[in-house]
DNA sequence: ATCATATAGTTGTTTATGCAACTATACAAA
DNA sequence: TTTGTATAGTTGCATAAACAACTATATGAT
């Protein structure tokens, strides 16, 4: 059991992930800065599809930890926006397939770069060492919860 | 500089969050089996003023790390919900202050209960000394992005 | 083959965020 | 006093999340 660790305010960071939260706004910041004309989330499923395409929005559930109406939106606004598209699935007709447009493909190098820089200057200062603390301490919250 | 600690999926994980999103959604869940009718933000809101009553939004904007329109429409949420009230600063007419009422003040005890039960279901199994790096860490990225 | 159940995805509603534009008040310099 | 500027807060709009209710298809038991 783990007991009073947690000075007040210390809880309310953990809880609310104000540094998670920087993160976000820095990276769309980066984003609207480099010309890349995505949100956070959009990127967290371009993601996803840049390293498998042509996965289902089940599949793109799982991977973003998303629920199936925000998938669902998601995909919407893609498609909107011309960087993926839908296709049926021949072997089972409940599912859609999401691809990427030649111009959602397009969109990998320089976004990728971008994260990388960003997540740079977010541990600017902090070790290898406690970053992969913090990295195990992460997976594992996760894990108990999820 | 620091290069490549990242593999794919872990720079996925780290930008997005997914450990403090699961605790969000695990702390709402446990305030709704406890019968505590309010949001993640909303709690935020009301934890800064159960350390400190009758605060200014632009106060409570910079505890709880959200932009003042943000504020503006959890305390009209708050207010609906008959835990806050605003009331308009003597010294700066600009200014309001924001005070519990009977019912907000009643509410801490429970939730906070709640919120600390809900840390500890999160940090199961994890050490006081990984903890105590992970909030380190945490912090440096907050105040490297702020 | 039929029926119950599980799975994939969509839609509606409420709450919240991020950004820009706005109003009102305070304050400081001329 | 006037004028410019900064600060506190609000409003409008687009995007997204959480939850419940829904449709359509698949699958497994009988």
């Amino acid at each position: 059991m783990i007991n009073n660790q947690f000075k007040k305010g210390e809880l309310y960071s953990f809880i609310t992930g104000k540094a998670s939260t920087a993160i976000a706004r820095r990276l769309q910041k980066n984003f609207k800065e480099a010309g890349i004309e995505i949100t956070i989330e959009q990127w967290s499923v371009l993601y996803h599809l840049w390293k498998e395409d042509g996965q289902s929005q089940q599949q793109l559930c799982e991977a973003t930890f998303r629920d199936k109406p925000s998938i669902t939106r998601l995909v919407d606004n893609l498609e909107k926006s011309k960087l993926v598209k839908r296709v049926a699935s021949k072997n089972d007709r409940r599912s859609n397939l999401i691809f990427l447009t030649k111009e959602g493909k397009n969109l990998e190098p320089k976004t990728m770069e971008v994260a990388n820089r960003t997540l740079n200057e977010a541990l600017e200062g902090v070790t290898n060492g406690q970053i992969e603390i913090a990295k195990e301490v992460l997976q594992m919250v996760y894990d108990n919860l999820k």
